[in-house]
DNA sequence: AGATCAATCAAGTGATTGATTGAATCATAT
DNA sequence: ATATGATTCAATCAATCACTTGATTGATCT
């Protein structure tokens, strides 16, 4: 042990850091907020190859950012702790704020229009409770069915046009996703805007949701969910 | 454009986390939490050479972490806002959680005795007011000059054995330095309970405790920190 | 025990990064 | 204008990284 502590604690922040410097990794974290999941899932999810995947996941788990256990053949992977949601969600700060080229690309999702605020999720919550909303949530069907804001409808970009037939066109529509890294929610609402709905985003996703310990509904045959319910 | 919005946000995200993934590039931006500085400086205060910081600063600049302003000749870099610290702080935070090398490191600073609690800045304040704690400021002359907490005696960790014999031997002393990154109050707590004296760390350094919004003293002429003051 | 499936390991390749050196800017002072 | 001082650019090299391919391990099921 030649090199100072301090060095080799520098060393080790960096090694954190540098597991979220690849644009793969945090997608393959954005994943794992919505729920475990084992290393084939996931590198089908964010289009990795498999060994590729796994590769990726012990650099994460070497930085303390993902923990995994077996589970028969599996090996389920899975987020250590909130504290990497935090990391994520800072980054993105940090990025809305200070780089001119993240304000483009927002800007460009929403077709230049001027995006309505996000709702918070405790508006959200109060206007659930007494029923005045419409909650779509805009993600694979898979993921909807690991965990999703109970009452809420579920769809994707592709299928959101077969969907709308089906809402009523005065409904106050409120859209997730996966996060606040995810642009689905982004787009169905600039969709539904074009369209004339009165859609808005909510701020951050399921994952954020689940962490501000609000209650999440598991499965998919929920009264109000099943089908393209009105 | 042929990417999609997803990816180019991804990347761009990660071109943050790259920025924060080289020991180099933290270091510096602990410097640059304790006060704004030219590139000569930080290049002296790091131990890089002049090309090679300017080239860190250029990382994070095109990150947004850092800002520059030329001031005559010299560049003049600083934090873009206090968002940065809080990156450092939750890197920090994850890896002193689940990274076992980590707690490693840090006992060893403190000769494998379990070192104190922390202070709390709060709590801090509050025995500055009824003056009843001795705040030992352990950073540079310059730094300490630069900004400091008001009343904090100023060494360092060399000349901390010189300075022993000025405090009363039942002072509790409250050491702080540069923030969560750096070592120095650790050390010098260390240090200081080996001669038996009633010594703490507080939370965090300067920078936090500015973040804050607490005074914050500058220069040294100030009545208590002349000199090897008792 | 052998077959099967999920995941990891190992080796190789092209691209990127960090550090070094020396030359080129840019703003000020002479 | 020219010179000076502070910083940045450009070219280079070794080290590291991301990804691919093919072999290997570990746990289950016949």
């Amino acid at each position: 042990m030649s090199i100072s502590p301090k060095a080799a604690l520098l060393e080790e922040y960096a090694l954190i850091a540098r597991a979220l410097s690849a644009p793969a990794r945090l997608s393959i974290l954005e994943q794992l907020a919505q729920a475990p999941r084992g290393v084939e899932g996931l590198a089908e999810k964010t289009g990795l190859t498999l060994a590729n995947c796994s590769q990726h996941l012990q650099h994460l788990r070497r930085a303390g950012l993902v923990t995994s256990r077996r589970d028969g053949k599996a090996v389920i992977y899975r987020l250590t702790d909130a504290t990497t949601l935090g990391l994520m969600d800072l980054l993105r700060m940090v990025a809305e704020r200070n780089l001119a080229e993240v304000a483009r690309i927002l800007r460009g999702l929403s077709d230049g229009e001027d995006p309505p605020e996000p709702v918070s999720r405790a508006e959200l919550a109060a206007r659930l409770a007494e029923g005045s909303v419409t909650v779509l949530d805009v993600r694979p069907a898979d993921e909807y069915a690991a965990g999703h804001i109970p009452g809420a409808l579920n769809t994707t970009l592709a299928t959101l046009e077969q969907f709308l037939p089906t809402l009523s066109p005065d409904a106050r529509i409120v859209a997730y996703c996966r996060g606040p890294y995810c642009v689905y929610a982004h787009q169905a609402v600039a969709a539904l805007r074009r369209q004339g709905f009165d859609a808005r985003r909510m701020e951050g996703g399921l994952p954020e949701w689940r962490a501000d310990g609000r209650p999440v509904f598991q499965g998919t045959d929920e009264p109000l969910s099943a089908g393209p319910a009105r």
